[in-house]
DNA sequence: TCCAGCGCCGTTACCGCTAACATAGCGCTT
DNA sequence: AAGCGCTATGTTAGCGGTAACGGCGCTGGA
């Protein structure tokens, strides 16, 4: 192993690695890309050298050379959900062998931060840009569409996208609850949820449920919201609050299993039948409910499947010719669990 | 030679805003990046100007011009975990007004993954990079020692770091954990954890723990090893596999406590008493537990300050001019729940 | 024999921005 | 009136790569 020749601590460049093979940069760049002929000989010749100075090629260089960056920008709320880490897993799966490398940004349910992290992700001239939700600020959007790369807004399909769209519509998913709980004969029914009003997609969920009891003649009979804190306690506390004060209540809709988990485990400490007394549905499938004393139902959002197909929009863009738009709507799967009567 | 005349989707440059505003490309660089005098009237022509045009700097560039990158790679295993999204939030909340950005890459535990990643990072020549263990390949070690920037390894701080390690002592975790338990008066112990050979942390736990026993006279049991699924089912049935396999057992040890959540239900479920005829024990301090019916007793591993920590090393650095080697051990608390005998 | 064609490699001109150094204009002192 | 120290702005020369093109030596078919 040889050193490099001066400062031992300046990094190092192509030319480090063309002086101590004895070529030209160019060469080298097109040994450590494999792009363009080069001889066998040669080739051996650069990556000994290059191997032996542990050089790291200097992609900001190269990307403002080649106008090319093998980056993909993915802005989601929170890491906390479990939701997007699923998302993301099927994101970085997609662009495995795709040379594409996702980027994180997290906004904490805000739309300002939101606004400030595309501003720094496109300030590095990603490939493409994943998004969460259809809603952000006007300057925010003007960005996305000035962009110049493919973007997918992804989970949500409720509303008018910028280019391309990939998820579910939480509003029928919502709907399509309240009709299964109204035909399973429940007519009381509660629902506890976060007080976040920028979690745009509970809210279409919770609007979708109340069209779908509408629908039937119903109408929420209570409600109860929370922020913060362990999700599992809060569904005990929030549940133990509603069924206290609105105790003809039979059925309990939860914005996420989380809390649903929480509700369900304190109805059986407190001895509740469950489902005949009241009955309990969440939102998502969280393989964490395989683990519960007895599985809650449930809905599935499509996490690992929205995100592969997010990815493949992305990465197919080039190839496919297409100029964009597409409009993916994945169908989430009613999952009754043990908690919901059967009819 | 000019660039030709104006293709409206070329993307915007500084000369798009110089031209528009009437001052050089210089200047209207000073004026973003707020550096250097510049007078009111110029100042808001130019930020007018660049907001008229929807201008994004172009980071690229201006990193390669610079030499200086605004991002610190954060190399961790696995989003799943719950902890490492928590580290990842003690990070930034302590970069937040830095102007440092974290960048996340995730290894699965894989040697070979990490190393690609780092590779990967480092060629975007980041300010500084947090990488989770302080197990390597030789390759990626090497490529940590001439990053020329600074290195944070976390979560550990049982070995010999590259430069500055933040963590705690996973050896003497399980050891305290273990001498705890011989205490309360346990003396069949079985121990479950995941088979994964790469997660060393698990394994020094593991390790110090059986010293601890060792130091008692005693040893474990019986033992029972997972991988793969949802942790909390996992956790129901190892418990019920080892009990059945060894109903002297009087003590579980499990290496996480999403499997130690599973383990409690399970016996819940199954009428045992607990701390009574078994005590359990998890580890991590998973906000989680705080809605099971029971506290798990736990101990919690400091993670939101270990990536407070990391974060500030990286962030001070340069102001501080400490030229690094920092070791930072942190005190993990025992938790004790209500899942051992007191005594 | 000649030259088109190919494999291999070098030269040149940038990519979009910023460090470092000029420079112009102003008010003030001496 | 010349000189000084400012402030506000412009000019020049890269940063470390890559695109595009050109050139050389060799081969093989006309």
């Amino acid at each position: 192993m040889t050193r490099p020749p001066a400062d031992p601590r300046r990094p190092l460049t192509l030319r480090d690695v063309s002086e101590a093979s004895g070529v030209s940069e160019m060469t080298v760049s097109r040994v450590l890309r494999n792009r363009g002929d080069v001889s066998d000989t040669t080739r051996e010749k650069v990556l000994g050298a290059a191997k032996a100075l542990g050089y790291v090629p200097n992609k900001i260089a190269g990307a403002l050379a080649s106008q090319r960056v093998n980056l993909v920008g993915v802005i989601i709320p929170s890491l906390s959900n479990l939701v997007f880490p699923e998302v993301l897993s099927g994101i970085s799966a997609e662009l495995e062998d795709t040379g594409l490398q996702p980027v994180m940004g997290v906004t904490n349910y805000s739309p300002a931060k939101e606004e400030a992290v595309l501003y720094e992700m496109l300030s590095w001239r990603p490939s493409g840009v994943i998004i969460a939700g259809l809603e952000h600020t006007d300057t925010a959007r003007a960005m996305l569409e000035n962009a110049g790369v493919p973007v997918v807004e992804i989970m949500d399909v409720d509303g008018v996208g910028v280019d391309s769209v990939v998820g579910i519509s939480h509003r029928r998913a919502g709907l399509q609850m309240a009709e299964t709980i109204v035909a399973a004969g429940y007519r009381h029914i509660g629902f506890l949820g976060t007080k976040m009003p920028e979690d745009h997609r509970a809210r279409k969920r919770l609007e979708g449920f109340k069209e779908g009891l509408a629908a039937a003649g119903l109408q929420l009979t209570d409600e109860e919201f929370y922020s913060g804190g362990s999700a599992l306690l809060k569904g005990r506390e929030m549940t133990e609050a509603i069924l206290k004060r609105s105790p003809q209540l039979d059925f309990l809709y939860y914005s996420n299993d989380m809390i649903g988990a929480g509700g369900l485990l304190w109805c059986l400490d407190n001895g509740i039948d469950v489902p005949g007394r009241v009955g309990l549905a969440g939102f998502n499938g969280v393989d964490l409910l395989d683990g519960l004393p007895r599985r809650l139902a449930t809905m599935d959002a499509c996490r690992r499947e929205i995100g592969r197909k997010a990815a493949e929009i992305i990465a197919g863009r080039p190839h496919s010719g297409l100029i964009g738009g597409e409009v993916i709507e994945l169908e989430p799967t009613l999952q009754p669990g043990d908690t919901i009567r059967r009819v």
